[in-house]
DNA sequence: GCCCGTAATTGGACTAAGTCCATTGTAGGA
DNA sequence: TCCTACAATGGACTTAGTCCAATTACGGGC
């Protein structure tokens, strides 16, 4: 992920060490993180960083289209890093665990002119539902 | 609506002014309110009833499965009384006006084998993101 | 129609998630 | 190194929702 730090330094961003943390905890495959999950885990590397500081971060890196903000859940948004490559959410009903997934075909395509009530629509979120490999074997 | 008043009265619910305002606000097409806004509703029609009773009906219902939960905003949860048609949803991202939508084909036979990591996949939620016909001419 | 036990309602306190802001600190260009 | 515009901070505040002990009322039995 350092490669976002390169871009987001071009962009103009202010290189600070909270930033740092906050973009190293969000890297990875798979990453769903809460805002509270994130201020922890910075924390960890950070003691004295601040919650603010962890929602402003979060914030900007989403309005520069840098990370996603998933509602897979009814609680707390997620903060997903992988936001250049498009993909939905398969999500563990039991213990939340959440995957990234590819499926095949465009759902958009699926959507037929009479059902679309004279939107123009651009977009599509689908999240599958169903029971983890774990939790099935518990 | 006064079917589900029917059959709810058949599972032994007992009949309340309160429970049948809140059924009364659900009732009608492409609903999709907070818990506020059904709250609001139903003041107007029977003044004294509490934001306590509307989030313990709403909760009844959902568990009953007469009505749905759906997450389509980041914000708060609403609450979607079309529970027996299965459908998605399209969402305006202006206005947010919800729309009920029925796509062909079935999107959970578009997530291959390799794209499920074991998982036991049982359902799938769609929300269609675009403009409406009244923010777009605005 | 009235009584009564049980279930439902109520208001307010409490929690969780997130926002806002005035103050203090600091990255990084001159 | 100095300066200042931008960023970080902590705490107050807001919003959505939950919980609870006390009160009220539905509706079955008489
Ligand atoms: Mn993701
Ligand atoms: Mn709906
Ligand atoms: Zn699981
Ligand atoms: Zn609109």
């Amino acid at each position: 992920m350092s490669d976002l730090l390169e871009r987001l330094r071009g962009r103009g961003w202010r290189m600070t060490a909270q930033r740092r943390v906050v973009a190293e905890v969000l890297d990875g495959d798979h990453v769903h993180l809460t805002a509270d999950e994130v201020h922890i885990r910075a924390v960890a590397k950070l003691p004295e960083i601040s919650r603010a500081t962890v929602y402003n971060t979060l914030g900007e890196l989403v309005s520069l289209g840098e990370v996603l903000e998933v509602a897979t859940d009814k609680r707390a948004k997620r903060y997903d890093p992988n936001a250049h490559r498009p993909h939905h959410h398969l999500v563990c009903a039991r213990c939340g665990t959440i995957r990234d997934v590819h499926p095949g075909g465009n759902p958009l395509a699926d959507l037929p002119d009479s059902e679309r009530f004279g939107f123009t629509v651009s977009d599509v979120e689908v999240t599958y539902r169903g029971v983890c490999p774990t939790c099935a074997a518990a």
